[in-house]
Order: C-alpha cells, then sequence, then structure tokens
DNA sequence: CAGTTATTTCAGTAATCTCTGAAAATTCAG
DNA sequence: CTGAATTTTCAGAGATTACTGAAATAACTG
C-alpha cells in the first residue's frame, strides 16, 4: 500500500480527519494517522509500510508506535518466517473506547482528583479559601461519581454496555423500576404518582 | 488578589494543574488557569485582577476570555458603577460537564460522524476498501450511540443524572427488568404510569 | 466633543511541539 | 563472531502555537 496509488480517497479522508483529531484532543497528528491506518487494515502492517503510506520518516513512525502502545490501543504480531514487527488495532470498537477512557483516567483523572483529595484535606484560612475548597469539593465529588459510574459501565459485557445505552429514552422508566427494586421502603417512597418533570429542560 | 501574596498555595497549585491538564486536552494552558481561577473565585473577576493574579499579559487574558465565551464556559457580568467587564463560571459543576461536552461535540464530534456517513454512502471497491468501510460503520455505530444516549442522559435534570450514575451495580438487575418489561409484549408500555422519579436524592 | 478608561487586534518574538536523518543499539542468521 | 536486517534514540531543523507590547478601536464621562 503505497501513498498516492492503492489508498482510496475515502481511506485517505478517514486517515487524515484522524491526524487532525489528534491534534484537538492533545495527541500528536501522526499518531493519530497511525491509529487510523491500523484501524481500517485488514492485515497487520509493519513500520515500513506504514511510513510509506503516510509519508512520514520511519523514524517517526517508530515513535509514534511506542506511544500507541503505551496507550494499549496497538497490538504487536510476529509473522512466521519475517523478523520485522507487525501492528494492528484490536477489532472491537467498544473495547478501544474503554481502554482509552481507562488510559486516560489513569494518567490524567486520577492525578487530578489526587490533587483535589490533598487540598481538600487543608484547613481553609478565610472565607475565600473556604469557598475555593467547597468548589474543589463539588468538583471532586462529580469526577468521583463519574469515574465510579463508568467503572460500573466497564464491567459489564459490550452488549450489555451498549444495550444500555441503546435504552435512550427508557432511561427514566428505568429509574422508576429501580427505586421499585432497591428503594421503596425508605427513599423515594413517596409516589404522587404523577409524572414529572424533568423532560423539562434542565435547570441551568 | 495580586499574584504571590493572596493566592492560597492551594489555590496556585490548583490552578496550574488545570493549566497542565489544558495542554493535555487541547486547551492552550492559560485559558486552562483563566477559567481554573474564575472557577475558584468567590466573585466575578475582571480581565486586569485575572492578568495580575495569573502573571500574564493583559492581552493574553482578553483572547483566553474570549474564547472560554465562545466555550459558553464564562459569564459576563457588569457592575454596577463600574464600567470593566466581569467574569464568572457557572457554579454547577454538572452544568459545566455538560457545556463542555455539548460544545466538543459539536465542534468535533459531528463533523467526524459526518465524514464517516459520507464514507459508507461509496460503494466499496475491493476487498480492502470493503473491510475500511465495515470498520467505519462500527465506528459510527457506536460514536453514535453514545451521542444519543448522552442525549438522553443530558435532558434529565442534574439530580436525576446523578441518581442514574449512583446506580453503579444495580445496572445489570435493572437491565433485567427492563428486558421482562420492555422485551416482552411491545415497548416499556406496560408501566403503570407510576411515579416518576428524581425526586428520591442521588445515590451515592 | 475632548479626554479618559477599557478592550481588542495584531505583528513579531518566544516557547513548545513535531519530525527527520544519521548514528547507535538490538536482533538474528549463518 | 561477523555481518545484515531491523528498530530505537536523539540532536537539531522545521512547524506550530502561545504570548507580548504597542497601537487601534470602542465605550463611556463630563
Amino acid at each position: 500500500m503505497t501513498l498516492q496509488d492503492q489508498l482510496p480517497s475515502l481511506n485517505r479522508e478517514f486517515i487524515a480527519h484522524f491526524g487532525e483529531m489528534g491534534s484537538k484532543w492533545g495527541i500528536n497528528r501522526t499518531v493519530g494517522q497511525i491509529y487510523a491506518l491500523l484501524y481500517i487494515s485488514r492485515q497487520a502492517l509493519n513500520a515500513d509500510e506504514i511510513a510509506e503510506t503516510l509519508a512520514v520518516s520511519r523514524s517517526n513512525v517508530s515513535m509514534g508506535l511506542k506511544e500507541l502502545q503505551a496507550w494499549r490501543l496497538v497490538r504487536l504480531r510476529h509473522q512466521p518466517g519475517d523478523r520485522r514487527e507487525y501492528f494492528e488495532a484490536p477489532d472491537d470498537v467498544w473495547e478501544i473506547f474503554r481502554v482509552l477512557a481507562e488510559e486516560r483516567r489513569r494518567r490524567e483523572i486520577e492525578p487530578t482528583l489526587s490533587m483535589l483529595r490533598t487540598a481538600l484535606l487543608e484547613t481553609p484560612q478565610g472565607e475565600a479559601e473556604r469557598h475555593a475548597q467547597q468548589r474543589m469539593r463539588e468538583m471532586h465529588d462529580l469526577i468521583d461519581r463519574l469515574m465510579s459510574w463508568f467503572d460500573d459501565v466497564q464491567k459489564l459485557a459490550p452488549e450489555t454496555a451498549l444495550q444500555l445505552m441503546g435504552m435512550g429514552s427508557t432511561v427514566t422508566k428505568v429509574l422508576e423500576l429501580k427505586d421499585r427494586l432497591t428503594g421503596r421502603g425508605s427513599r423515594a417512597a413517596s409516589a404522587p404518582p404523577k409524572n414529572p418533570n424533568n423532560d423539562g429542560r434542565n435547570a441551568a
């Protein structure tokens, strides 16, 4: 697969798009392109093929692959009778999404949470500081919540997770059920069978 | 609030951290810092105060604020009897998260989906291309699903959304129920117009 | 208006990030 | 071992992005 000839224009655009995309998300362009290329490739590619297809230097590809491996987004393979290393992307998109989120979490979210926790241990001096700490607490709690929710979803089998997503607007009904299931007795018991609200746009 | 003296070290670290964070997520460092500062500030700040606190040029702040406004992450205010413009961050963290996701979606996700849709309309030439298209379809479907799921969650009142998150491991049980409910006859029809929801405070 | 204060723009510089080619290191075959 | 094939490293060049100060513009005041 050489640059101009074999790559169909749509594939070329796909790759270019993910290059740009990468930039916007703090990932270097070449890395994004390498990944895009591997993603749509039918078979594993070696570094030279990648370099040629993308028209970048061999060393650039080497660095890019290293980074993709660090992100666990790419698998190394060996073909029998060939010393070169071949790379491929896992083929389950949900798995890809999962790994990406997991890795990003480990590298960026966790350190943030940890920084916030440290800040929350301090005794605030004065009103401004007390307020700042309160804001940090709110941020900490939201992130923490999002994360443990994501943990739960991650543990589900892919199909289940997708099924959950697909439920879409059923979500409110599910909540009702959940109340019936767990809550009852105690909390939300209530229930004037009214149908509520939220549908109304959020409360800004 | 001047740079060295009034800013407590923890606040300084918070701001610095979000500066770095910004870089990693494709947001310029100063912009991240400005936002962090506004986020923990008790009252709205004007551009000069921000510039002084962060020790960056006035013009840099001007550009940063412009960008934050474009992202709808910052509100402009006027104080009576003061010609200067004051800025503040909305105080509901969930709202902030929502806006951020929404904006990112509009700017990056939608164009991606659109590119993928275009690619999917083409008739593949040859096996490699057929395969590439199939991969694109999978990616398109996942993103599409995640987005419409997020739409649904967004429409919920903040408390409801957080409650949903808090459900955690109950999720599987709920799914079973949902199957019984919807799978069965038509979709969720059933469901005794029962009372809804959210009122129950979150389930942390 | 004229003058004052506040904000934006922008060209040039500074800082950062990316990429390359050459050299070094590694891996393997014979 | 020796030498060929392959991969990695890294210093510097190149490209991009961020930041600044100065100048222009805009918004107000008396």
